[in-house]
RNA sequence: GGCGAUUUAGUGUAGUGGCCUAGCACGCCGCCCUCUCACGGCGGAAACCCGGGUUCGAGUCCCGGAUUCGCUACCA
């Protein structure tokens, strides 16, 4: 079979896309690069009760940020348009239509509060072949009532005609076969007259038809409901062209049990959407990657390896080599824990690939954010700054916690670095250093360290003391980079200017009773 | 409850009957580097769900059980 491989991501504007939804958009981006296939984005529009306005735009607005590229959809066009399902109510109606005429459903006017009723009145009720017949439905009903009522504009739904005592297959790509006895199908509803739409079931496989879908990646929850979505095909008539099926491992809680849910985010401190989220109707702000400092490369690597691998041990790839080595053969068949931690050392080795100046690009806006003018210090400055602590961070914002010290002084010194290395005799010292800085002919690193560490041998004075001293007033602390590194950049003027500030502001802890 | 799926270190995973004294990565611990904190390098602790079977040989095949997850709506 050589037919064109053609998939589609199906999500519901129904909120903010979950990382989860995220992880099914690019398997099924991966797979159809793959396979020079297209990727379709059809909007599943279908439940009028739980739309969310801005839903539809976030989902775009995401899997653009992340490079998912959509060749067919809402946005896109296609041949095989419209790609919302609430704009295809017609092709429904048609289908539905084909389906009663065939025999294959049938029309049932039993409310929810009368089946809500049966369920408790009957345990494990399920209306299917053996209760079909004492409901309220054009199987059971004279079909001049049927008519009165439907004229009448009694509300009704269409449900699918399931025959019982037959094994389903279902063919997965990942799984292998799945058989599963017909009988413990119920009539699942297909249509609602309320608001003249169809359900998921057959919206889904009506336009995965029409949209000549090869192949169905979805989440493992589809599972369960896969026979189903083969019997339709198979009422239709389109069982020949039926697409191939993979259900993915759902992902789920990193600690703890169950899928991942957004208060797990919230609770261990980690995004569940890749974007931040503005809840229209209660006004709660969901955190995203993106503000988050995630780059969009790590996020899909990241994503890529939670349920499938290359099939050897390479872990850093970009979209493209993700793309060439993609396959369901190496798929796991296991939800996964979402490993978050892992998602920021991905973040923290993408951040090491990018070179300085566009990293100090990135440290503006953090930079005004403390209330620091980039213009005071100039491009070059903040590019040096960044390339001596880039190896040490994980995101964008933690250039803030290990680089601010060069662009203000400190606030405050570290107290137990004070009472470590600051003594009463440090003074004396420091302003001897000021003098030695002071008559440096030359400030860079290399040469001035060599004068100032022979000064402090010399002087018999102890290395660790001293330099950390000098580094506790420069910085603040004891951390950081090289400490000459340091003083070349910042500059002679700036550097004895913290340490006189030093001596006049830090007092040497009370000795000890 | 019913149905289905699932099961390798804390986590993500490699493994397609002998090359497995089970590999890689994250995390954790230690050492080195060193003026400090990191980075980096080196090293360490840590796993085949359980019970039967098949086989000369099982993490890998079969059976049973358990586990976990999902589904069980006029939601997707």
């Amino acid at each position: 079979m050589d037919r064109e491989v053609r998939v589609r991501f199906a999500p519901s504007p129904t909120g903010p896309l979950h990382i989860g939804g995220v992880r099914t958009a690019l398997y099924n981006y991966l797979f159809a690069r793959r396979n020079n296939g297209k990727m379709i984005l059809r909007i599943e529009d279908t439940d009028s009760q739980r739309f969310v306005p801005g839903a539809e735009d976030y989902i775009n607005e995401a899997l653009g940020w992340l490079g998912i590229k959509i060749d067919e959809g809402v946005r896109e066009g296609g041949p095989y348009g419209p790609y919302k399902q609430s704009e295809r109510r017609d092709i429904y109606r048609e289908h539905v239509k084909m389906l009663l005429d065939r025999g294959k459903a049938y029309i049932a006017f039993d409310t929810p509060a009368e089946l809500e009723a049966k369920r408790n009145e009957i345990q494990n009720f399920q209306y299917d072949a053996s209760t079909r017949l004492s409901m309220r439905n054009s199987l059971s009903m004279p079909a001049d009532e049927v008519k009165r009522l439907i004229d009448e504009g009694t509300q009704y739904v269409v449900r699918f005609k399931i025959e019982p005592g037959r094994n389903v297959e279902v063919n997965d790509l990942i799984r292998g076969k799945v058989v599963i006895k017909s009988d413990i199908l119920d009539d699942k509803v297909l249509y609602k007259s309320a608001d003249d739409l169809p359900t998921y079931h057959l919206a889904n496989i009506v336009d995965d038809h029409l949209m000549k879908v090869s192949h169905v990646i979805r989440g493992e929850e589809w599972l369960p409901s896969a026979p189903l979505h083969v019997l339709l095909y198979e009422a239709f008539g389109w069982a020949d062209t039926m697409p191939e099926f993979v259900h993915l491992p759902l992902l789920l809680k990193p600690d703890g049990k169950g899928k991942l849910s957004k208060r797990d985010g919230d609770r261990l401190g980690f995004p569940v959407f890749p974007l931040e989220w503005h809840d229209p109707a209660s006004g709660n702000i969901s955190r995203g990657y993106r503000e988050s400092g995630y780059l969009p490369e790590a996020v899909v690597n990241f994503l890529a390896l939670l349920g499938w691998n290359p099939g050897d041990d390479t872990e850093v790839m970009s979209i493209d080599e993700l793309i060439a080595k993609f396959s369901f053969e190496h798929c796991s068949k296991a939800g996964a824990k979402f490993a978050y931690e892992k998602g920021k050392w991905f973040n923290h080795t993408y951040l090491q690939q990018l070179d300085d100046r566009a990293l100090a690009e990135l440290f503006i806006p953090v930079l005004k954010e403390h209330g620091v003018n980039p213009d005071d210090f100039g491009i070059d400055y903040i590019t040096r700054a960044v390339a001596m602590v880039k190896s040490r961070i994980s995101f964008v914002r933690d250039l803030w916690e290990h680089a601010g010290f060069f662009f203000v002084d400190p606030e405050s010194y570290d107290p137990k670095a004070v009472k470590k290395r600051w003594s009463e005799d440090t003074p004396r010292i420091m302003n001897e250093l000021i003098a030695q800085l002071e008559a440096l002919p030359d400030f860079s690193a290399k040469p001035s360290e060599e004068v100032i560490l022979k000064w402090i041998t010399d002087n018999g004075y102890h290395m660790g003391n001293v330099m950390n001293a000098f580094r506790l007033a420069v910085v603040g602390e004891c951390k950081g980079p090289h400490m000459f590194e340091i003083t070349e950049l910042m500059g002679r003027e700036k550097t004895i200017e913290r340490i006189k500030k030093a001596i006049e502001n830090i007092k040497p802890d009370e000795p000890a009773l």
